[in-house]
DNA sequence: CGGTTACGTTAATGATGACTAACATCGTCC
DNA sequence: GGACGATGTTAGTCATCATTAACGTAACCG
């Protein structure tokens, strides 16, 4: 009755559940120092459980950074495949970023920390997604601020990303109806800063 | 000839080599993701050899922590009781950050990632320096923008900080001579910016 | 000299942890 | 009703690692 019809409907379920605890732990204590005990423990099965669902914890790890980077890159392409206004793009992506901030902070904490477990096969295509992402925002952020040079164009890009991630860090402060506004205020104005001289 | 005059000059030196080098490989790999013996290597002694300057890793990451919070918060100290205006003391703490996080891109890494592995008399001391430096920050804005409620002010704090500690995933992008007015520029706007209402 | 102190070294030792093996359970499908 | 596949369980196994032990060495001090 109340058991489930296909399996496979379970198996989705369980993997995004183990995904979801192993990104809250490997947040709060970094990927080594969480065990794969621990996680199972999270999910209410008991460790070696995981084997039936991922292939490792490395495995795991990647399968959770390639998710969030793709999302984000293809979040961020189709906001500007949509070809407004510059100004409306740049909303829209930052709209994308603090959504996802605000909503998943473990996983934004863990995606920028722990590329460097990731195996080599895969980290190479996370780099990449990432580099993609950021390029989105350089492409609009030059047509904003033409004749500003790419490399300051995307030290600014990444000043943004760590002013808006902050969120984790202020878990608690303010609630995510308030962080919103602020968040995009004050990430809308170092923009506009970004493009003076210097 | 060469040889060095008093044993506790020696001692120091050691020391200081030890906890910078420790500092980089945290940085990179996080502190479960470093043995002692990599810390060893780094200063080409082996292993065990860190017992002679430190009880223990922990022992190790609290000295490190505590040292980076207590300059931190001496710094801003110094800074606010200079009593000069709020604008100018507000540009004098956003230098203070901004060169230790340009100087000392590791260490700032490591002291917002690691205070969960720091043993708990100390971590308390460290959460308390942290907390003292932030409301230095948080005083001067109050009187940047009275009728701001103090929780976004502090928001607003943090999230400068994680603007300006967004260096070290920008390395490489600029110099550290262009990077200092760029974020001096983009923190001095993302802060004008949180007064407005919301 | 003889002893002490500072600093290293190389072997244990004892935990912890990732991963594997061997063995249930239990729907589903024929 | 029995085979199967999906999903768990518990008991190894084998590394890695923090920490300790036991043992040099060499500078300095008396």
């Amino acid at each position: 009755m109340t058991t489930v019809r296909t399996p496979t409907r379970n198996r989705g379920n369980r993997r995004a559940e183990i995904l979801a605890a192993a990104a809250t732990l490997f947040a709060a204590r970094g990927f080594h120092g969480v065990s794969i005990e621990d996680i199972g423990a999270a999910v209410g099965v008991s460790g070696p459980a995981l084997y039936r669902h991922f292939s490792g914890k490395e495995a795991l790890l990647a399968e959770m950074l390639l998710d969030v980077s793709s999302r984000l890159r293809e979040s961020a392409a189709a906001v500007v495949t949509a070809r407004t206004g510059p100004e409306e793009t740049l909303d829209a992506l930052l709209d994308v970023q603090i959504i996802f901030a605000l909503e998943q902070p473990a996983l934004i904490t863990v995606h920028d920390r722990e590329l460097g477990n990731v195996p080599e096969p895969q980290r190479r295509q996370i780099r990449r997604l990432q580099r993609l992402y950021v390029e989105e925002w350089v492409t609009v952020l030059a047509e904003l601020h033409p004749g500003c040079p790419p490399p300051r164009l995307r030290a600014a890009t990444h000043a943004v990303f760590g002013l808006l991630n902050s969120t984790p860090h202020s878990a608690g402060e303010l609630s995510a109806r308030a962080m919103r506004p602020l968040l995009r205020a004050m990430a809308r104005a170092a923009i506009g800063a970004s493009a003076a001289t210097g």
